[in-house]
DNA sequence: ACCTGAACACCGTTCAAGT
DNA sequence: ACCTGAACACCGTTCAAGT
């Protein structure tokens, strides 16, 4: 929604508390993504970091020096979900019928973004720009294991060749986005077999597509 | 995000600050208009308001006071394009090819809500939740005219049964806001084509999974 | 009837002081 | 090394006073 995101972000220095080391600390972390974890689940991702601090215990310095950004707290409370769906991925990649094993997973990977509300926005941000958090390094582990199933899809004759890769997984993540906030949880099914209807690899050529020159404004 | 008073749009009570009666005010609102267009031109669909009327020269109450929201000034800068938009659809529905006139009305609805950087998200977001806001009215102008040309290619064999124009709106937009997000102008296209061949009505659609591994390809 | 802008309110973020 | 929370900063919104 804000056009002022991640623009002045000066690369953070260090990969910022990876794991810290003394006990005290590491306790103060699990608090955090357990507070995190209820609150999201209750008011949705967008949820008051000072909320979640005070569930926690601690005091929000505490939590901005964790997770310096409200996407690094978001990517590390999904962090067990998201190594399932990157393993869940590269299973489905020896399995039988490429093209369908694809659709499978995106469906699956729609499912794990949609675990609280507002998710699939912030998700959604975070791939089309990469802000150098966690959450866009979840995102470049889904797109590797989207684009090697694509490409499968696609080698298979399956999947039509101008697909991209982040640009179908973008295009789930908005129906399930329409999904929520239409409040229609029958949304999701239906613009997803569109949209593999759609991807499907065509023996007929170009569409008879409307190719206008796009003027500026107005 | 708060009361909708949405609620039984019968024929507004004061539609706000319709056509202020005394001409300082009249000149006021082109002058904030002329301002928003330029600066939301600039600085995107989310522009500060107060940088909006201090470009039109007035206080930042007068701004509110005409236009009690954001999108209250957004659809009155869109105003004209947004009528032409509407009959425009009209006039298409009357042409041959029900199916291609809807995906071209589609796409001249999307060149619509380019015009300024952020505006696929700000009228996406109207349309999902019914603010009783100008553009929100706008958007239901949009819906009645898009379900009728819907229809009309429904009705024709063209487009299958269970397509949703709200969803199909909505989906168009995404297909915007990724082409913008992702800086890659060729998207829109790539991606309205995916969506109109998922929604193209397949002679063979029985509600089963497309599950067949028996040879493809002729 | 309409305009003005200081005041208010609501976040998110930082940082000096503390343990 | 890490924690705390008051202070700061940035918007958007209101409203008493003014014309």
């Amino acid at each position: 929604v804000e056009e002022t995101s991640g623009f002045m972000k000066t690369t953070s220095p260090a990969p910022r508390a990876a794991r810290p080391r003394r006990a005290d600390a590491r306790r103060n972390v699990e608090l955090l993504v357990a507070a995190a974890d209820a609150e999201f689940t209750e008011r949705g991702a967008g949820a008051s970091l000072e909320d979640i601090a005070r569930r926690a215990g601690v005091g929000i310095g505490t939590l901005y020096r964790h997770f310096p950004t409200r996407d690094d707290l978001i990517a590390r409370v999904l962090d067990e979900s998201t190594a399932a769906i990157v393993e869940r991925g590269r299973a489905l990649l020896t399995e039988p019928g490429p093209g369908a094993q694809l659709a499978r997973w995106i469906a699956e990977l729609v499912e794990h973004v949609t675990a609280y509300r507002g998710l699939t926005a912030a998700v959604a941000a975070a791939y089309v720009d990469d802000n150098g958090t966690r959450l866009s390094a979840s995102c470049d582990a889904f797109t590797a294991v989207g684009a090697a199933l694509l490409a499968r899809a696609q080698a298979a004759g399956e999947i039509r060749a101008d697909a991209d890769v982040k640009e179908v997984i973008l295009t789930a993540h908005s129906a399930a986005w329409i999904a929520e906030r239409t409040r229609d949880p029958t949304a999701v099914d239906r613009l997803l077999r569109i949209l593999f209807d759609g991807l499907r690899a065509t023996a007929a050529a170009p569409a008879r597509a409307p190719r206008r020159p796009r003027s500026r404004r107005r």
